[in-house]
RNA sequence: GCUGACGUAGCUCAGUCGGUAGAGCAGCUGAUUUGUAAUCAGCAGGUCCGGGGUUCGAGUCCCCGCGUCAGCUCCA
């Protein structure tokens, strides 16, 4: 290798001769002009970069374009620059907070006086354009600390992050036109190479997400390199307000909440309490199949209690208030754990008598932040369907493998998707570190032996022990809690949660807290959405309407009604109106099937089957196969 | 809890400059007896979130609460 020319190596091995102080720009150029224009930006020795950065002797490079994952967040993030860019035009003294991409576009917070109205966003909006239009190129410089105080002398924000940099950190500006930002990079080469872009909201945010800073005001947008992908997200956006629970929930005549009742305390109606029925049952029966033993308690308790488990230090402030008697204070119950505590402990358990399963659909009560509530999503009482499972140590992992098999078989049926993600020991856990990640290592032994393909969250475990989440995806693709499963060596300890062991000796117990499902109602609230209201059949509130096509066959109808109904399917007469409202009222209910019967159907002893969202697509069937056909899809819990 | 927006019939919403509240859907009644996503007519339905204030007069303007929504923060 001769001093003029620095080798660079493709990744498919190839290795490319360039002259020195070349850059990736450069490279693009050299392989062709067509990767020249579409190149965004660099992967050089995993390191994403710009692409205008020169390139060492012996570097490793990928360039990127539209087509790589990386390159979206590169295009959001220079998003948020044109974003600042323009803010600063329309408002000259801004203050400049932080301006990242996230998960589906990007945000910038401004320090200014008045909060952005919407005519304001649209204004930044159009404003960007302009920006874009311009063309500026990303220009990085690296710059010292003192040359940085003074470059954001006014920018009380940006001196603030200033002052964290390290003495050996490289401090590093962009600039795109007339804005320069404090930036670790990378960037697209050129605003111009913005294109489909959207602002979508603005919003109060605490600066460095801390409540007792000062609110910036956050502007929401996102980009994507493609008008088409732009607006299939929005359009997915739509859909998920369309299929907002607390919108279906509403026209299904599911649930309410109600100002004089509370807020966050949810009244279920009919056609909610039958969808939620049905899942408890399935769900209790599933236990007992699994070796649970269903327990009950009080829905009140002595506040000792909670000083024993400890949660009164922490939670005090999201407990409902005592209830003082003469002294004997008394909580809403903010959780089960304690209760089954008390239960296990109420006699002398044996090892043979491990693992001991306790499950309750327990109601609990926590006085949430007013401002956190969200429809059937974050409620001030909800039921979770929790459970403690008692064991011995060496039970864990046998213990984990049980509790993967029940969650996927669960979430299964519902038509869930999920991932599984193990969290570890934190700072600020208690005890021993070594048992807490021997137990960390079995559960991610038992993961691994599962063939999971999880996620490591180190030190996102609880203090008390190590956990495994369940994050189910739904039919938008959004993500959920879908169960979570802890191990606890703390409240064995505070409760004395003890067994004998084959050595007749006492030795303390491991405690499993788990839900599969969460709560009854952030999980019906999460799958009225992932069904988009069109629950299947066998949770339908109204499986079967049937529609007499006139007055003379009600007669007829009402035989079928009766037929299906004494087979336990949930069936309603409909011969009001003319058919075609009857249908589209169906329709609009979301009722899985319709049967119609008219002269045809009456006279051959049939029905005409119409199926939700078919439109005319309908086959006559004979009722007792339309009886078999409806109980088959129940018995399999079809997902339809 | 914080910032902002909003709160009118069961639901979705209109209501101008401060002059005493309206539509569509749903509901009810009647006519129609209907063959695949809205038959027609009529009736009824209001503490304009609550409380104060300004005014001759407040759904409308001001203040204080409550609630909802978006985001932040929090979530045993």
């Amino acid at each position: 290798m001769n001093s003029e020319s620095i080798r660079v190596t493709l990744p498919d091995g190839r290795a490319v001769a360039l002259p020195p102080g070349c850059s990736a720009a450069d490279l693009a150029a050299a392989i062709g002009p067509g990767l020249a224009r579409a190149a965004l930006a660099a992967v050089v020795d995993g390191e994403i970069v710009d692409l205008n950065r020169p390139l060492a002797d012996g570097a490793s490079v990928r360039l990127l374009t539209d087509r790589d994952p990386e390159a979206l967040g590169v295009l959001r993030h220079s998003a948020a620059h044109v974003l600042a860019t323009a803010v600063r035009e329309l408002v000259p003294g801004a203050g400049i907070g932080f301006g990242p991409a996230i998960d589906d576009g990007f945000y910038y917070d401004f320090d200014v006086p008045e909060p952005f109205t919407p005519d304001q966003v649209e204004a930044i909006e159009k404003r960007m354009g302009e920006v874009i239009r311009a063309d500026h190129p990303f220009e990085r410089r690296v710059v010292t600390r003192d040359e940085a105080l003074e470059l954001f002398a006014d920018d009380p924000l940006k001196l603030e992050r200033l002052v964290e940099f390290a003495d050996d950190e490289v401090i590093t500006v962009y600039r795109d036109g007339p804005f320069l930002d404090l930036c670790r990079g990378p960037h697209i080469p050129t605003t111009g190479r913005l294109r489909h872009f959207k602002l979508l909201s603005a919003a109060g945010a605490y600066w460095r997400g801390d409540e007792r800073r000062r609110m910036l005001q956050r502007i929401y947008g996102t980009a994507f390199f493609t008008k088409k992908d732009l607006r299939t997200h929005l359009h997915r956006l739509e859909e998920a307000k369309k299929r907002d629970h607390r919108v279906l929930g509403k026209r299904l005549d599911l649930f309410s909440i109600q100002e004089e009742v509370g807020p966050g305390f949810v009244l279920w109606h009919p056609n909610g309490g039958r969808v939620r029925r049905i899942i408890e049952d399935f769900l209790r029966d599933t236990l007992v199949e699994h070796g649970y033993e269903i327990v009950y308690t009080p829905h009140v308790a002595s506040e000792e209690l909670y000083r024993i488990s400890g949660h009164l230090d922490v939670f005090a402030d999201d407990m409902f208030p005592a209830m003082d008697d003469d002294g004997d204070r008394f909580r809403m119950k903010p959780m089960n754990c304690p209760h089954h505590f008390m239960i296990y402990r109420s006699q002398t358990r044996s090892y043979r008598d491990l693992p001991l399963r306790f499950a309750e659909l327990g109601t609990c009560y926590r006085y949430e932040r007013s401002g956190t509530l969200h429809g059937m999503l974050r409620v001030r009482s909800f039921t979770q369907d929790d459970a403690h499972i008692f064991i011995r140590e060496d039970q864990i992992a046998d213990e984990y493998n049980r509790l993967l098999d029940l969650g996927d078989h669960l979430l299964r049926v519902f038509g869930y998707e999920y991932r599984t993600a193990l969290s570890t020991r934190p700072e600020k856990a208690i005890g021993d570190p070594a048992v807490y990640d021997a137990a960390s290592d079995r559960l991610a032994g038992v993961l691994r032996d599962r063939g999971l393909d999880y996620e490591l969250d180190e030190g996102g475990g609880a203090f008390y022990g190590p956990k495994v989440d369940v994050l189910v995806t739904d039919a938008l693709g959004r993500e959920w809690q879908g169960g979570t499963f802890q191990l606890d060596f703390l409240m064995p300890e505070r409760f004395g949660l003890e067994y004998v062991g084959a050595d007749n000796r006492r030795h303390r117990a491991v405690v499993v807290h788990r839900t599969l499902l969460g709560s009854m109602e952030r999980f019906i609230g999460g799958l009225i959405e992932h069904y988009g209201g069109a629950f299947p059949l066998w949770l339908a509130p109204e499986q079967v309407r049937i529609l007499p096509v006139s007055e003379q066959w009600t007669e007829s109808a009402r035989e079928l009604v009766a037929r299906l109904r004494a087979e336990g399917l949930r069936v309603e007469l409909d011969d009001r109106d003319t058919l075609g409202y009857r249908i589209r009222a169906a329709e609009m209910r979301k009722v899985p099937y319709m049967g119609i019967v008219g002269e045809r159907e009456a006279e051959a002893g049939t029905v005409s089957v119409r199926m939700r969202g078919a439109g005319r697509k309908q086959v006559a069937m004979g009722r007792g196969e339309f009886v078999e056909r409806l109980k088959g899809e129940v018995e399999r819990r079809a997902l339809g």
